[in-house]
DNA sequence: CTCGCCCACTCGTCTAGATACCTAAAGGAG
DNA sequence: CTCCTTTAGGTATCTAGACGAGTGGGCGAG
């Protein structure tokens, strides 16, 4: 068996760092410099007790620290593992062309097929309620909406979870209010409805996770999450959707065009 | 004194959820209930030890939580607070429109002025360098480049690190190898020589920070960082600069409005 | 009144151990 | 061969206490 020492170092005792800092900047150093390597066992909470002659509080608090820079996760009764980078998904800026829309299947739904992993969409709940002030606010003071939530997977993770909101006399009635709303998706619909549209705003934030969206997103600790925000507006300048997005932050890479203009 | 049980309930011992958890959440909702208001004070480990009837560490574990949900900040000798959200700053997709570029100052500068906050520049440093594997595929196959390292604060708070690369058969010898680029900044020069832009392409990921950037943005624990990579391209299609931004999560929003053709 | 010291309060770090529960593999009963 | 039990080795949670180190207010000396 390897020896830990031959990885991992001694502390310092003169430094006036703490000690579970200094055991998580070997253990960090150790993974960038790929001595442990992604999905790979860290030394356990014993061992590393053993090879530091600490305590097992202090071990642990320096695990702690790595989960909260999302470097490596806790598995209860195995062991402490790098955290394996997930493939992530690319949203270029154009991904709301017409011509994408007019396919048959969800943008969605396609791309991953496209980069070959198993997509799924889930817990699809579609019903009419009242406008938060925010979104009443983005909608142009509408009291009540129609809200389509749904939460997207791929391989089996829980990527993106995401609601959409659409005044109740643009929806109400027609096949956005389905949990299926056909092929292109509701931006399809609301064209067909006379509503061309004319261009999306998107706002984008990235904060730490509701313990809601912990659950609903399966996340790990020290992951954050891109919170989009887009609003879409018909050629007459009226914002006939809002989508409020959710998304792991790991499993995402956002990407836009800007004129230069 | 108000009395901590008018506050905060008891814990269920029947509840399989540990006990750190029930106390996390019982903080984490009298928050956002607004019972502790932003930059308020929490009851301190002591008074949570005396009303929960456990010990030290389960209360301190409870506030690790909440630290890790970037919803409160230590702060030694003083006490637990509820983190008060700073102002934010609006990155809009026309921020590097031709019109911002004529004016004399630098972009960052004239919004902070406009928003009332006092804006600063801060450990600025040019050199030419070897470039990394990703900048030398995104600018074309380049060995080495010029970078312009520069840090942003508003009032006293660092907000931002950006590094700017540029193939070095463009910059070198010009003014944008000048620790002051001049008036309209680097894009300004690059047009002035020759280099009329086109567009620039952005890919925005969010992450928790290393240790460094922790320290170079004065980051609380539990707040992300935006990490934003920006390209130009001139008319002849060729890369004439990557930005590579680091950006504190709780300070941004970007915002981007994309068409819908 | 002012300055400087002390003390009470607060969070930070660490120890040493107890109990619970999870996982995987080995081994025995059927 | 299959299924259950046992066991070893992991992490999860919690306790009780010790010492360190910032912060700020009170109080006494001058």
């Amino acid at each position: 068996m390897t020896s830990l020492p031959s990885l991992l170092g001694d502390l310092d005792p003169t430094s006036d760092r703490a000690v579970f800092r200094q055991i998580a900047d070997q253990l960090r150093e150790a993974i960038d410099r790929g001595r442990f390597k992604e999905g790979e066992k860290l030394p356990s909470e014993a061992e590393l007790v053993e090879h530091y002659g600490v305590s097992r509080m202090t071990v642990r608090n320096s695990f702690s620290v790595l989960q909260g820079e999302g470097l490596v996760h806790a598995e209860h009764g195995k062991g402490v593992f790098v955290r394996p980078r997930p493939p992530v998904r690319r949203l270029a800026s154009d991904r709301f062309a017409r011509r994408h829309r007019e396919q048959g299947k969800s943008a969605f739904i396609v791309e991953a097929d496209a980069a070959g992993s198993h997509p799924q969409v889930d817990s699809l709940e579609v019903k009419e309620e009242k406008a938060s002030q925010d979104i009443s606010t983005r909608l142009g003071s509408v009291r009540r909406v129609l809200a389509r939530r749904r939460r997207y997977l791929l391989d089996g993770r829980p990527v993106e979870f995401a609601t959409s909101y659409l005044p109740l006399d643009i929806a109400r009635g027609t096949q956005i209010a389905e949990p299926n709303p056909g092929p292109g998706g509701i931006y399809a619909r609301l064209e067909e409805l006379g509503h061309h549209l004319d261009h999306f705003e998107e706002e984008i934030r990235a904060r730490m996770p509701s313990p809601t969206e912990v659950k609903t997103l399966r996340l790990a600790s020290g992951v954050p999450v891109i919170h989009l925000i887009r609003t879409a507006y018909d050629t007459e300048g009226r914002a006939v959707e809002v989508c409020d997005t959710v998304m792991a932050a790991d499993a995402y890479v956002l990407s836009y065009q800007l004129p230069a203009t």
